[in-house]
DNA sequence: CACAGTATCTTGTTATGCAAGGTACTAAAC
DNA sequence: GTTTAGTACCTTGCATAACAAGATACTGTG
């Protein structure tokens, strides 16, 4: 899978999914993992700046099956972000396809 | 525009406008700025990976407008690079668009 | 002669994905 | 009881690629 593809479009990915419920790391990675391939080291870091961002708060959540779990919940401010960031995907990828479109 | 977006992308689109004709640094600028704004120094840095890279060949040819143009010519394996890039791009967006796409 | 347009290029900065590694808890297997 | 696998968190350092800014040089117009 081609890594540069992903770049900024993983923030989206993520938020996107936080709108739906509130999720802890590790699910986030395998719930892309499912279409996406993608590591660890991609979204602990990721999850870090989206709070340093303000889109996202965290709360501890104790777990039968392991260590605790950190929990994303969305800012409103996130929800922002996320209509903001899908505009600029939708109206890219367009682009992209007119230009890939176009008569050879 | 989000210049994550566009990671990995151009390499994409250089090509595919080199399919259709051979094409010299300015105007390969020019053509993609139409849809998604795009600066030089990013152009001539890639189009000097993809020389490197043997998917491209160079020639110089005169102009009465200015300086000498360097045109690009695709190599065969710049096809094939080309159909591999374009069919992991089909691949990656329509992926996203499923994730993106699913019931909130 | 200055300026706009055409055309090339480089340097340094920035963003972000990822491999590799570390920590720690639970439960099953040996 | 200790090893192993699964869950769950995290960090460091590397690689890649887009971009702002600036340098160079040719042509034609005011």
């Amino acid at each position: 899978m081609n890594s540069q593809f992903k770049k900024g479009i993983l923030e989206l990915l993520v938020l996107h999914i936080l709108t739906k419920n509130d999720c802890y790391g590790y699910e986030i990675v395998n719930k892309i993992s499912e279409s996406i391939s993608i590591s660890e080291g991609t979204i602990y870091p990721l999850m870090r700046r989206l709070k340093g961002d303000g889109y996202v708060t965290t709360y501890l959540s104790e777990s039968t099956e392991g260590p605790p779990r950190k929990y994303y919940h969305l800012a409103d401010s996130g929800i922002e972000e996320h209509n903001r960031l899908k505009e600029e995907w939708d109206t890219f990828f367009e682009r992209v396809n007119i230009l890939l479109g176009e008569e050879a």
